[in-house]
DNA sequence: GCTTTTTGGATACAGTCGTATCCTAACAGG
DNA sequence: CCTGTTAGGATACGACTGTATCCAAAAAGC
């Protein structure tokens, strides 16, 4: 064989010229002549790496769930096993808001794509719009933490915990759109996994 | 003059001819022709009516704003004025979430629109993703019913507004996503107010 | 009835798009 | 050294984009 050429290094690297594009321009941007003039190529090479625009794009979807994946298991296991309840939810919800400028990025590009996604069949298809396996993995947790009466017995941890993500959500939207900070984000998060965590404070307190 | 023609009401159905495409396929999917075809007009007239595309996008996107804002109003107008701050809540809050096929599709079509206006400078000074006026309007009302000692004192109006406002928007976007059906999201966010107005049911209730 | 202005049909233009084709360097195996 | 495969440069095709132009019906004012 001539030349010895790493075709997954090369697909790598095409991919994040067009996750680059995506999230800076969006995905209305990214064709091939833009990735090849990202990536530093010709358009030949990006023909020749992948086979369709579609599968680019799919290759690009891959990416950025890996990268979004990574970031949550990577903020879960800072701490320990020994993790509190409380302390796997604020990593687990605090890993999807974007804090530096490369989650910000990558929040973008993947908002472009969930959107793109309910209109296009085609990227539909690749599962950006499927069920969300955190889900069930944080509801599990908040049943056994309710078990051990750390959060109170009439919470609904199903319920709770589709709330937090579709909140955690909702917060990271209005941080890409500028409307608030991502500390300003942050602390309206906590603010309800305090309320959730420590029920004894909510209503009438003594004082 | 001649011919007599209603400029304005040319150019409504011009606007929702796009509304229409871009909620069923995308703001991509949107193109001067394509709008021609959907009206039923020719090109011609999509020009002659409009100077830009920008201009037209322009006038989706203020017919969208328009259209929101009327089902809000209409929403917290059903029952008359002495609505208790709970009512109002729900209906502002629920008039978010996607209800009917054609709340849906402007839900659709205002998410495409958003995310446009994150990479694309253009839109982004059409102020889709200024600051939310109905922010400030809801947390005057709640601070009012703290006052009024509907919430509990150790609540915090403005941070639960922007909560259950980032709520009902990531709520949404589960729900045009199809992982969760309007009941189900409705289910939810009632769940939090009834949190939120009722805390005395909250940690060791008597039974 | 003629003119003038509005309304819109038909067509063209310069780009950009995804994709396909042709062809040539570069190098491994014989 | 020669051959055959791989990696990529150059170019082209047809479709589609927003925009511009040209010209013809249609009707109001004179």
């Amino acid at each position: 064989m001539p030349k010895q050429v790493d075709h997954d290094e090369r697909r790598r690297l095409l991919t994040e010229a067009l996750l680059r594009i995506a999230s800076t321009r969006g995905l209305k941007a990214v064709s091939m002549r833009e990735i090849a003039a990202e990536a530093g190529v010709s358009l030949r090479v990006v023909q020749y790496y992948f086979t369709d625009k579609q599968a680019l794009l799919d290759s690009g979807l891959a990416e950025l769930a890996a990268r979004l994946d990574r970031r949550v298991k990577q903020r879960a296991a800072v701490a320990a096993e020994g993790l509190s309840t409380r302390g796997v939810f604020d990593a687990v919800l605090g890993a999807i808001l974007p804090s530096d400028e490369q989650s910000r990025l990558d929040s973008l590009a993947w908002t472009a794509y969930y959107t793109a996604a309910l209109t296009d069949s085609a990227l539909a298809a690749s599962g950006v719009t499927g069920p969300n396996a955190l889900e069930d993995f944080l509801t599990e947790r908040l049943r056994a933490a309710q078990h051990a009466g750390d959060i109170g017995p009439d919470r609904d941890p199903r319920t709770e915990v589709a709330g937090l993500l579709a909140l955690a959500n909702g917060l990271t939207s209005s941080v890409l759109g500028g409307q608030r900070s991502h500390e300003a984000a942050a602390t309206i998060l906590n603010y309800h996994l305090g309320r959730l965590f420590e029920p004894g404070i909510t209503g009438s307190s003594p004082h």
